[in-house]
DNA sequence: TTGTACGCGTTATCAT
DNA sequence: ATGATAACGCGTACAA
């Protein structure tokens, strides 16, 4: 079988491509008598498909067990129904819900959520988001809005909707969900200031890790001040934040009792629990000998004794509103130039025992 | 965006369609001086690619921000660069660990993770595969080995690899990663009945939740049976594990001293953590008054006091074996009909104060 | 080591 | 409401 003709090769047969194996639209438009156009609307748009077409072909993709290739149709519309997420730490609670709210308010449209851990660093997330790429998302969700240059050029480049969920800051061109973090540092300086507390300390977990926690605490820096007092930020020495807040705790035993802080806010409620654990054997009576507070509201943390006061930041909510506010710029593509939207789901403060300032 | 079309102005039938907006393969070639399959080659196997065109590649592709479409390369090649994984809880740390194992072994093979949630229900997951299989995903990593029929025929007709992370059974048609969960229940009831403990409860969070645990159970009592003593599964009757564990605690001190169990083993180290927060507060002192041990050890678990005595999976360690089986099996694509592995993960039994058994 | 020709399975466009 | 045709961007097979 060699190819007859010796001169610019021409006609002759090629191999067959080996076959995926499943069924192709073509299978199912042959069995249904229609065209393979019409399958793709049964899927895509099945009110512009005759009553009787489509029962044929709920009865006939049923029993193929046809699933449209998601490639091909990426392909071929030039998006993939592909919504890609960006976490900082996948393994934390406060990213999990956050998920959970993307993937239900997704879930209806078809879209697919493609998720990716950037633990906290500039560096990983732009090589995240230059995998993505290669995806051809419909939409783009971020959790952080100081990206690197080159990161900030690909989204820009990209002509897509991206929508920057959990912080909430002025000034950017991307559309976000969240909620100002200094702003919730403020919060908790003020529910001790307003208790008649002077000396405050905020608990920083170890440097190079949630910058959401610095901008926390600039915000506590800033209620200080505004109130006349010093600030007094203490960084962590150690990873564990658990142990991080143990530590502080043992820090403030340690001090002199006219000299201790007489309130503890600590940058999550990790911290705070490990402080709150640690306290009995350090002699201290919580919230006599200190009183704590901490943020993120984790499950633990009404179970503490004392119960711990905390802000609780509506982490499925934001998840639900940037997978809602995808869809809109989906819907409505037209607006292209529309200007970045600010969503605001703010955080609250839920006051239990561990935060009663002893006097 | 210069027209790529080599065919010029012939034939102007068709509105040239929409494009994608970003560079592809021939933009790249054609400003190397090479043809599209170079690049593709210099992405796929650069071995193959003399060292002057990978230079000159490297800076073109550098400077356009090329990134290869994986939906074209998928199509043409008939499997997509994806792994898709089927969780029960993205929200458990437990599932969390899992992820990040399997992410990181994954990274480096260019291999994207699809994750879905079932939230334990064996439908979600049959949803879950449905939509997976429209990617044609080069494998596929489940979290439970109970899939309804329908599953079952899905995964057979895939023809790709199928890992089964988490449990561990017999005569299952997939490898598996993973440790026997009723050898679990049979560790921590050992670890009592080796202390001379007679009365032993098991609690079970609330039905319908997580059916690894109720095979944990299931271990207990064969444990029990052995040891010629009666089981005691007490089954929870609110969803949230803290509060469940709380209320088994009240129930435990409700009973008169003679009567009560001397060892309770929780399904998780959530609930435990429940009951040892609340013994305090009902005059329990533990462990004297109730030994205790959980199952996952939790973060939380080592900061109990008294400190939790618990089963520790290797969840990271399961999650990243079971995305080397799915690379070995991709990369040694031949052994079609090779037979299913089972790759134990054991468990460890971490001994801490909780589990003193009072005498 | 590099290039040519083709087709992967779907949807956009135009036509009826 | 339905169909014919031509892409979408890349990798496989084969040739040089």
């Amino acid at each position: 079988m060699k190819p007859a003709s010796s001169s610019s090769s021409s006609s002759a047969s090629r191999a067959p491509r080996r076959k995926a194996g499943t069924h192709t639209i073509h299978d199912v438009a042959a069995l249904a008598g229609v065209s393979a156009i019409t399958v793709s609307r049964y899927f895509n748009a099945p009110e512009k498909v005759s009553a009787a077409a489509r029962e044929r072909l709920k009865e006939i993709v049923d029993r193929l067990g046809y699933v449209p290739s998601q490639m091909a149709g990426g392909l071929a519309s030039g998006r993939g129904r592909v919504v890609c997420a960006v976490m900082q730490n996948i393994a934390s609670s406060t990213f999990a819900d956050l998920v959970n709210g993307m993937t239900d308010e997704l879930k209806a449209s078809g879209l697919q959520l493609l998720l990716a851990n950037a633990q906290y660093s500039r560096e990983l997330e732009e090589s995240a988001i230059r995998t993505f790429a290669g995806w051809h998302p419909s939409a783009l969700i971020l959790t952080r809005d100081d990206h690197t240059p080159a990161a900030e050029a690909m989204l820009q480049a990209l002509h897509i909707p991206v929508v920057e969920a959990w912080g909430l800051v002025e000034g950017r061109p991307f559309h976000q969900v969240g909620f100002p973090h200094p702003e919730a540092g403020v919060q908790l300086a003020e529910h001790f200031l307003a208790q008649g507390a002077t000396r405050i300390r905020f608990v920083l977990p170890r440097a190079s890790q949630d910058f959401r926690a610095e901008q926390r605490a600039a915000g506590y820096r800033q209620a200080m001040q505004a109130a006349g007092l010093p600030p007094d930020v203490a960084v962590a020495e150690v990873d564990d934040d658990y142990e991080a807040g143990a530590r502080a705790m043992a820090a403030h035993a340690a001090q002199a009792p006219a000299a201790r802080p007489q309130a503890l806010v600590f940058a999550n409620d990790n911290m705070a629990a490990g402080a709150i654990l640690e306290a009995p054997s350090l002699g201290l009576a919580l919230p006599r000998h200190a009183a704590i507070a901490g943020f993120g509201d984790a499950p633990i943390s009404v179970r503490l004794r004392p119960a711990l006061t905390t802000l609780r930041p509506a982490r499925y909510e934001i998840g639900q509103q940037a997978a809602r506010r995808v869809l809109g710029l989906l819907a409505g593509a037209r607006n292209e130039a529309a200007a970045a939207t600010r969503t605001l789901v703010p955080c609250t403060l839920v006051v239990r025992d561990s935060s009663r300032v002893g006097r």
